[in-house]
DNA sequence: TTTATTCAATAGATAAAACCGATTGATAAA
DNA sequence: TTTATCAATCGGTTTTATCTATTGAATAAA
């Protein structure tokens, strides 16, 4: 059974007529008697019955075959419709993970940007650790995810998005608050914040500063599970200093009178934070387009990468 | 689109690995390949994201295709077990005509016979006049007529079933009481009442004995549009006599005192009843069914046809 | 009756497709 | 690097779909 054959014999239904229906179905009136000839030994019923002259009637069971397949075809039609409706690369459901030391500072500003050049796109978005955006990319479950580098993964292809800088917090009252920069070195022996494992900003800011990690083991421990928003309320409160990309400092409201923020000196240490997604996803041109506004977001502090 | 691609694209949705795919379509990997890359091109849509090693992803809108292909399979199945179902033509409607001087007492004889030897096949029965039963057989609204020769329509086959004799039915206290059997040409004169025109078994009488209408043209003018049950009701009052086709008497319970019934002399008027249907007509062994089940009512006073 | 006409079926030939086995190319794991 | 896996591609064959032309059946007209 071919849904040609159906064609057909829908077409034959509607003419009564072998050779009109062959011409509505733009083929020859032979190829449409075989045809149907064909799907009626497939069946083993005759659909219709055939008389010269007088028109084509249309048997019981073939009454029934023939709506059957009018509804199959209908059916059909609506394949083609859902891949019309759903051809635009920049509409239906965009999955989007970001981590969480960066969707709270850029997903705010790329998020209407994204509404406004693709207002068919539905985003949902998604802040975990890089491991679990990783897991969750490969198996399909997100689309794509703003990750920092090193990021390498076996069958995901990345694009570099802007670089970050990183920058010190520090209580309004430490003792370097008149420094213009801080340099790498001088935060060993500081009772420096950490993130907890499992956070890659944490990993990037001890391998800018690996000695510093030899102090103050126990205070960072004790901030497993914490958040850089915890951290900063920290520094706030004095009871340490620590590091943070630049982008979660100047969008901030609470970047009040208790906290200061320094810049590194040369060389500044800071991160590239990118765009994964997997090498043979089909939505290029959503990728592209993420990519596209998230350049145009342009966060203070932060230097495009094109 | 084919109905195979639709076979193959949710086989490789099932399976997740194309060459297991086309082991379960019993095809090769090349041939399912090369459907589904076709079908993705008339689609303009990427249905599978293809990633050699790990399993196959399918897209967003490739989802939604293949759960629609899947509906369409399953209702291409609905053909199937149509043709199936149907496949048996001793089941499904069968719409059965007949005139007035045979259904009534033919189809209470033949009814629960074919109820019984087809079960499966649901009997619509329709009385009318020959010409327009002749009319529904040929339009189709009915699948075959029982009537009386002689009748020759093209397009139309027919079989005969039975020759029925025809009887006079008089008063009983008629001057023919005491007659044995009736000369045809003996009705010449008497009050002959006759169905009105349409019937063919009124024609049928006048072929018998054409002088017999000579006298009573305006007796039967006023039986116009009557039956035989009125007609014998008539004889019963004793308004005249008529001629009956010989099953209409042998059945009734109203074969009472005040009626007497004579058969023909030699030769004998008679008229052979037959079954008519559309010679393209596809269920012939529905047709044969009926002639069958017709032939073993052997109502008394006929002689079958083999 | 014969002749003409209509319409679906059939015949013969060709073009299109479906399909297979073998190979390639890409990818990831050892 | 090598090996293994998997889908894509290649080249060739068979099958199918389709065409034009004709036949055959049946009716309608002469």
């Amino acid at each position: 059974m071919t849904l040609t054959e159906l064609k057909y014999i829908v077409a034959v239904a509607q003419k009564k007529h072998f050779g009109q229906a062959a011409q509505a179905c733009f083929v020859s009136q032979p190829t449409l008697s075989i045809a149907i000839k064909k799907l009626e030994e497939e069946l083993d019923i005759k659909l219709f019955e055939r008389s010269s002259k007088n028109e084509i009637r249309i048997t019981d069971i073939g009454q029934q075959v023939i709506e059957q397949a009018q509804k199959v075809l209908r059916e059909t039609q609506v394949i083609n419709e859902i891949s019309q409706q759903g051809k635009d690369p920049l509409s239906g459901t965009f999955r989007l993970g970001a981590i969480y030391t960066i969707g709270p500072y850029l997903l705010p500003n790329l998020i209407p940007r994204i509404n406004e050049s693709a207002p068919n796109l539905t985003l949902i978005i998604e802040e975990d650790f890089t491991a679990n955006l990783s897991t969750k990319l490969k198996q399909g479950e997100l689309d794509a995810i703003i990750i920092s580098y090193p990021y390498d993964e076996a069958g995901i292809e990345t694009a570099p998005l802007y670089e970050e800088p990183f920058v010190v917090a520090l209580h309004s009252r430490h003792e370097w608050l008149q420094k213009e920069q801080i340099s790498v070195n001088e935060l060993v022996g500081q009772d420096l914040m950490l993130l907890g494992a499992g956070h890659c900003f944490r990993d990037q800011v001890i391998q800018a500063c690996p000695q510093c990690m030899e102090s103050n083991n126990e205070l960072t421990r004790t901030l497993e599970g914490s958040s850089l928003e915890t951290i900063r309320h920290m520094v706030a409160a004095g009871t340490g200093i620590t590091v943070l990309p630049c982008t979660s400092m100047m969008h901030s409201q609470q970047n009040h009178d208790l906290i200061s923020i320094k810049s590194f000196a040369n060389p500044q240490p800071s991160r590239t934070v990118a765009l994964a997604w997997r090498k043979h996803y089909p939505r290029k041109e959503a990728i592209q387009q993420i990519i596209d506004n998230i350049q145009q977001c342009q966060l203070p502090g932060t230097q495009s990468i094109r």
